[in-house]
DNA sequence: GGTTGCTCCTGAATGC
DNA sequence: TGCATTCAGGAGCAAC
């Protein structure tokens, strides 16, 4: 699942295909994805340049000429990969649209980004730039986690009088922007806190050593990324996620991986979503 | 107003 | 073997 980390991974690997370079034609395959796209979308998008490649929690921020952003949400299932040859490092092009291609940029460097999402929960817009942080899907998002505005005093704040589980609370995007199911495992489990518990049960001490774990948990998962991405001219042209590896998430059944803890990984069920949690060493 | 559950979608995994 | 069912999950939104 594309969650900050993975967003700013892709970021970095499409940054040097894309600022700077003119997209010389916009394929758009179908009338939507999540929701429709916006009018005229691909006459808009054609011809524009790419002036820079920003992101905002887990929104891909394409700033164009002409006072226009491309707005990029991932949702689940959405990738963006580069293929064709703008900087002489890729060593295959992959002309033909494979299946939900949604959308297909052709840069004027050579560069062909292709953004493909099965399910659909993807999304994307066009803004004017100066009004982004308006937008209605940017709006109401909380701070960046590697942001200063994310500070352990915002964060003791906010959640000491919530009365909803720890997990829930850091899911909410309004809270802090950018965590999704796996990572907020990760950082609960390093915390030490039951996702169970109700963030007012959460001492002041707990939630703000909570902010420095949150900060480390993405900054890792970035820095997983950016090595993986230095193997990506060997591995044959694919531009996706890397693999971290969690210490908590998927792994149902093995041992807590806590030094000296002893206990087991475990899936409960949260609002829908899985959690995996240890029941020994997170109270 | 805070909180919970529903909803979109497809592919992989599971069940009979 | 093959078909049908279940599940996963981001996040807006409706409904308590």
């Amino acid at each position: 699942m594309p969650e900050l980390p993975e967003v700013e991974t892709v970021r970095r690997g499409l940054a040097p295909a894309m600022e700077g370079a003119v997209i010389d034609l916009a394929q758009v395959n179908r009338p939507d994805l999540r929701w429709p796209f916006p009018e005229q979308f691909a006459d808009r998008l054609t011809g524009r340049r790419v002036l820079r490649l920003g992101r905002r929690s887990k929104y891909l921020l394409a700033e164009l000429d002409g006072d226009e952003t491309l707005i990029v949400h991932l949702g689940m299932s959405g990738r963006m990969t580069v293929s064709g040859d703008p900087l002489g490092q890729f060593h295959h092009d992959h002309p033909m649209p494979e299946k939900h291609d949604h959308v297909v940029l052709n840069m004027g460097n050579g560069a062909r980004i292709t953004f493909n999402d099965p399910r659909r929960f993807g999304a994307m817009d066009l803004w004017p730039s100066a009004e982004v942080e308006r937008h209605w899907l940017i709006r109401n998002l909380g701070p960046e986690p590697l942001g200063n505005a994310f500070s352990e005093g915002y964060f003791v704040e906010r959640l000491k009088t919530r009365n909803t589980p720890m997990k829930a609370a850091l899911l909410d995007q309004r809270v802090v922007a950018g965590l999704g199911n796996i990572y907020v495992c990760e950082v609960l489990h390093r915390a030490g806190i039951d996702p169970r518990r109700t963030a007012r049960r959460v001492s002041d001490r707990r939630l703000a050593a909570t902010v420095p774990i949150v900060r480390d948990v993405l900054s890792e998962a970035i820095e997983a990324g950016g090595s993986s991405l230095r193997d990506y001219r060997r591995a044959d042209g694919e531009l996706g996620y890397f693999q971290h590896v969690f210490r908590v998430y998927d792994r149902e059944g093995h041992p807590c991986p806590r030094e000296g803890c002893g206990g087991t990984v475990t899936r409960i069920v949260q609002s829908g979503r899985s959690t995996f949690w240890c029941p020994a060493c997170q109270r």
